[in-house]
DNA sequence: AAACTGGTCAACCGCGAAACA
DNA sequence: ATGTTTCGCGGTTGACCAGTT
Protein backbone atom coordinates (compact mmCIF):
# COMPACT_ATOMS: atom_id res chain seq x y z
CA UNK A 1 0.00 0.00 0.00
CA UNK A 2 1.28 3.77 -0.68
CA UNK A 3 0.39 6.72 0.39
CA UNK A 4 0.79 10.09 -1.47
CA UNK A 5 2.25 12.52 0.69
CA UNK A 6 1.98 16.38 -0.43
CA UNK A 7 2.68 19.63 1.50
CA UNK A 8 1.08 22.45 -1.00
CA UNK A 9 4.48 23.18 -3.13
CA UNK A 10 6.98 20.95 -4.11
CA UNK A 11 8.05 17.26 -4.66
CA UNK A 12 5.40 14.75 -3.60
CA UNK A 13 6.69 11.58 -3.31
CA UNK A 14 5.19 8.26 -3.11
CA UNK A 15 5.92 7.17 0.72
CA UNK A 16 6.15 3.16 0.84
CA UNK A 17 5.26 1.28 3.83
CA UNK A 18 8.80 0.24 4.55
CA UNK A 19 9.67 4.46 4.40
CA UNK A 20 6.55 4.62 6.79
CA UNK A 21 7.83 1.70 9.16
CA UNK A 22 11.67 3.03 9.96
CA UNK A 23 13.37 3.50 6.84
CA UNK A 24 14.68 6.94 5.84
CA UNK A 25 11.75 9.22 4.81
CA UNK A 26 12.15 11.57 1.16
CA UNK A 27 10.16 13.87 -0.36
CA UNK A 28 8.50 17.18 1.31
CA UNK A 29 8.36 18.04 4.65
CA UNK A 30 5.67 17.87 7.15
CA UNK A 31 4.78 20.28 9.43
CA UNK A 32 5.22 17.72 12.88
CA UNK A 33 8.56 17.15 11.23
CA UNK A 34 9.45 20.61 10.89
CA UNK A 35 8.14 21.27 14.23
CA UNK A 36 10.57 18.42 15.95
CA UNK A 37 13.31 19.73 13.89
CA UNK A 38 13.02 23.54 15.28
CA UNK A 39 12.57 22.32 18.81
CA UNK A 40 15.49 19.80 18.63
CA UNK A 41 17.39 22.72 17.04
CA UNK A 42 16.57 25.42 19.44
CA UNK A 43 17.32 23.30 22.83
CA UNK A 44 20.87 21.72 21.00
CA UNK A 45 22.30 24.18 18.75
CA UNK A 46 23.21 23.22 14.64
CA UNK A 47 25.97 21.02 13.45
CA UNK A 48 26.24 17.25 13.89
CA UNK A 49 23.79 16.32 11.20
CA UNK A 50 23.62 13.20 11.13
CA UNK A 51 23.29 13.18 15.04
CA UNK A 52 20.60 15.51 14.65
CA UNK A 53 19.03 13.37 12.19
CA UNK A 54 18.71 10.37 14.71
CA UNK A 55 18.36 12.18 18.26
CA UNK A 56 15.58 14.07 17.61
CA UNK A 57 14.11 11.10 16.15
CA UNK A 58 13.18 11.77 12.53
CA UNK A 59 13.56 9.38 9.66
CA UNK A 60 15.57 11.55 7.52
CA UNK A 61 19.31 12.15 6.55
CA UNK A 62 21.42 14.54 8.14
CA UNK A 63 21.67 16.36 5.11
CA UNK A 64 17.95 16.80 4.42
CA UNK A 65 18.26 18.07 8.40
CA UNK A 66 20.76 20.55 7.20
CA UNK A 67 19.23 21.18 3.91
CA UNK A 68 15.71 21.80 5.89
CA UNK A 69 17.22 24.06 8.44
CA UNK A 70 18.86 25.79 6.08
CA UNK A 71 16.69 26.87 3.76
CA UNK A 72 13.50 27.09 5.61
CA UNK A 73 13.35 26.64 8.95
CA UNK A 74 16.25 29.42 10.50
CA UNK A 75 14.76 32.29 11.93
CA UNK A 76 16.69 34.93 10.04
CA UNK A 77 15.99 33.46 6.55
CA UNK A 78 13.96 35.23 4.41
CA UNK A 79 12.08 34.67 2.09
CA UNK A 80 9.74 36.15 -1.11
CA UNK A 81 10.65 39.44 -3.28
CA UNK A 82 14.32 39.65 -3.98
CA UNK A 83 14.36 43.55 -3.81
CA UNK A 84 16.07 45.74 -6.57
CA UNK A 85 19.10 46.28 -4.73
CA UNK A 86 19.55 42.31 -3.81
CA UNK A 87 19.08 41.32 -7.99
CA UNK A 88 21.98 44.28 -8.71
CA UNK A 89 24.02 42.28 -6.05
CA UNK A 90 23.48 38.83 -6.88
CA UNK A 91 24.12 40.03 -10.45
CA UNK A 92 27.50 41.75 -9.64
CA UNK A 93 28.56 38.87 -7.31
CA UNK A 94 27.93 36.33 -9.49
CA UNK A 95 29.80 38.03 -12.48
CA UNK A 96 32.62 38.42 -9.65
CA UNK A 97 32.28 35.08 -7.96
CA UNK A 98 30.44 32.77 -10.49
CA UNK A 99 28.58 30.01 -9.44
CA UNK A 100 30.20 30.17 -5.91
CA UNK A 101 26.07 30.42 -4.29
CA UNK A 102 27.15 30.34 -0.71
CA UNK A 103 29.47 32.94 -1.20
CA UNK A 104 26.92 35.12 -3.00
CA UNK A 105 24.25 33.98 -0.05
CA UNK A 106 27.25 35.05 2.60
CA UNK A 107 26.62 38.80 1.28
CA UNK A 108 22.90 38.34 0.68
CA UNK A 109 21.89 38.56 4.76
CA UNK A 110 18.71 36.01 5.52
CA UNK A 111 18.90 34.27 2.11
CA UNK A 112 20.01 31.11 1.04
CA UNK A 113 22.46 29.54 -2.04
CA UNK A 114 19.73 28.03 -3.22
CA UNK A 115 17.00 31.25 -3.12
CA UNK A 116 19.75 32.29 -5.30
CA UNK A 117 20.60 29.77 -7.51
CA UNK A 118 16.79 29.67 -8.53
CA UNK A 119 16.72 32.88 -8.61
CA UNK A 120 19.41 32.75 -11.10
CA UNK A 121 18.75 30.45 -13.06
CA UNK A 122 15.04 31.38 -13.67
CA UNK A 123 15.18 34.92 -13.48
CA UNK A 124 18.40 36.27 -14.84
CA UNK A 125 19.37 33.16 -17.45
CA UNK A 126 15.93 33.15 -18.79
CA UNK A 127 17.11 37.47 -19.39
CA UNK A 128 19.77 36.74 -21.09
CA UNK A 129 18.45 33.85 -23.13
CA UNK A 130 15.56 36.61 -24.54
CA UNK A 131 18.08 39.61 -24.54
CA UNK A 132 21.07 37.52 -26.85
CA UNK A 133 17.75 35.70 -29.06
CA UNK A 134 16.75 39.66 -29.18
CA UNK A 135 20.19 40.59 -29.81
CA UNK A 136 20.63 38.06 -32.76
CA UNK A 137 17.11 39.46 -34.40
CA UNK A 138 18.13 42.79 -34.22
CA UNK A 139 21.89 41.94 -35.76
CA UNK A 140 19.98 39.75 -38.70
CA UNK A 141 18.00 42.97 -39.11
CA UNK A 142 20.65 44.96 -39.38
CA UNK A 143 22.36 42.61 -41.94
CA UNK A 144 25.05 41.32 -39.81
CA UNK A 145 25.10 37.60 -40.23
CA UNK A 146 28.26 37.01 -38.42
CA UNK A 147 27.74 33.81 -36.45
CA UNK A 148 28.30 35.16 -32.90
CA UNK A 149 28.04 32.03 -30.45
CA UNK A 150 25.87 33.83 -27.39
CA UNK A 151 25.89 30.72 -25.06
CA UNK A 152 23.47 30.84 -21.61
CA UNK A 153 26.03 29.02 -20.01
CA UNK A 154 27.11 30.56 -16.49
CA UNK A 155 30.85 30.65 -17.52
CA UNK A 156 30.50 32.13 -20.65
CA UNK A 157 27.70 35.20 -19.60
CA UNK A 158 29.63 36.57 -16.68
CA UNK A 159 30.69 39.34 -18.30
CA UNK A 160 27.69 39.90 -19.91
CA UNK A 161 25.72 39.87 -16.62
CA UNK A 162 27.59 42.40 -15.43
CA UNK A 163 26.72 44.83 -18.54
CA UNK A 164 23.48 43.83 -17.42
CA UNK A 165 24.14 44.82 -13.97
CA UNK A 166 24.74 47.74 -14.86
CA UNK A 167 22.20 48.75 -17.30
CA UNK A 168 20.34 46.93 -13.75
CA UNK A 169 21.38 49.47 -11.81
CA UNK A 170 18.55 51.97 -9.89
CA UNK A 171 19.53 54.98 -12.16
CA UNK A 172 18.83 53.23 -15.58
CA UNK A 173 16.15 53.70 -17.90
CA UNK A 174 13.83 50.93 -18.06
CA UNK A 175 13.91 48.86 -21.20
CA UNK A 176 11.34 46.55 -22.67
CA UNK A 177 13.80 43.69 -21.26
CA UNK A 178 14.02 45.06 -17.52
CA UNK A 179 13.44 42.67 -14.65
CA UNK A 180 10.47 42.82 -13.19
CA UNK A 181 10.42 41.31 -9.49
CA UNK A 182 8.00 38.90 -9.17
CA UNK A 183 5.18 38.79 -6.44
CA UNK A 184 5.49 35.54 -4.72
CA UNK A 185 2.65 34.04 -2.64
CA UNK A 186 3.04 30.92 -0.72
CA UNK A 187 -0.07 30.98 0.30
CA UNK A 188 0.08 26.79 1.03
CA UNK A 189 2.61 26.67 3.05
CA UNK A 190 2.99 27.30 6.52
CA UNK A 191 5.36 29.76 7.46
CA UNK A 192 8.29 29.79 9.89
CA UNK A 193 6.47 32.35 11.79
CA UNK A 194 3.74 29.73 12.26
CA UNK A 195 5.87 27.65 14.42
CA UNK A 196 7.02 29.95 16.55
CA UNK A 197 3.75 29.96 18.36
CA UNK A 198 2.80 26.21 18.25
CA UNK A 199 6.17 25.95 19.43
CA UNK A 200 5.97 28.21 22.64
CA UNK A 201 2.82 26.20 23.04
CA UNK A 202 4.89 23.24 23.06
CA UNK A 203 6.56 23.68 26.29
CA UNK A 204 8.25 26.67 27.99
CA UNK A 205 11.21 24.50 28.73
CA UNK A 206 12.77 25.48 25.92
CA UNK A 207 15.52 27.96 26.33
CA UNK A 208 16.12 30.18 23.14
CA UNK A 209 20.21 29.91 22.29
C1' DA B 1 -13.92 23.65 -19.62
C1' DA B 2 -10.12 20.94 -20.66
C1' DA B 3 -5.54 20.34 -22.27
C1' DC B 4 -1.20 22.14 -22.78
C1' DT B 5 2.96 24.84 -21.61
C1' DG B 6 6.34 27.24 -19.12
C1' DG B 7 7.93 29.15 -14.71
C1' DT B 8 8.91 28.43 -9.96
C1' DC B 9 11.02 26.38 -6.10
C1' DA B 10 11.61 22.63 -2.51
C1' DA B 11 14.20 18.77 -2.18
C1' DC B 12 17.30 15.12 -3.85
C1' DC B 13 21.77 13.46 -5.71
C1' DG B 14 26.64 13.16 -6.51
C1' DC B 15 30.99 14.77 -5.62
C1' DG B 16 34.85 16.92 -3.33
C1' DA B 17 36.80 18.78 0.93
C1' DA B 18 37.48 18.59 5.70
C1' DA B 19 37.62 16.18 9.92
C1' DC B 20 38.47 12.24 12.44
C1' DA B 21 40.14 7.50 13.77
C1' DA C 1 49.92 8.09 5.77
C1' DT C 2 45.60 5.98 4.89
C1' DG C 3 40.78 4.85 5.18
C1' DT C 4 36.26 6.25 6.72
C1' DT C 5 32.77 9.42 7.94
C1' DT C 6 30.57 13.78 7.82
C1' DC C 7 29.59 18.08 5.86
C1' DG C 8 28.78 21.51 2.37
C1' DC C 9 28.17 22.85 -2.30
C1' DG C 10 26.41 22.98 -6.97
C1' DG C 11 23.57 20.73 -10.34
C1' DT C 12 19.33 18.58 -11.35
C1' DT C 13 14.69 16.87 -10.82
C1' DG C 14 9.85 16.93 -10.61
C1' DA C 15 5.35 18.59 -8.55
C1' DC C 16 2.59 22.46 -8.45
C1' DC C 17 0.52 26.51 -10.36
C1' DA C 18 -0.82 30.12 -13.46
C1' DG C 19 -1.31 31.59 -17.95
C1' DT C 20 -2.42 30.37 -22.68
C1' DT C 21 -4.61 27.93 -26.39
Amino acid sequence: METMKKTGRGKARITSQKEEEGTVRKGPWTMEEDLILFNYILNHGEGLWNSVAKASGLKRTGKSCRLRWLNYLRPDVRRGNISAEEQLLIIQLHAKLGNRWSKIAKHLPGRTDNEIKNFWRTKIQRHMKVASSENMKIRHCLGNSQSSEMTTTDQGSSSKAFDMAESFSPGATTTSTSFHVMEQSNDNYWNVEDLWPVQLLNGSDHQVI
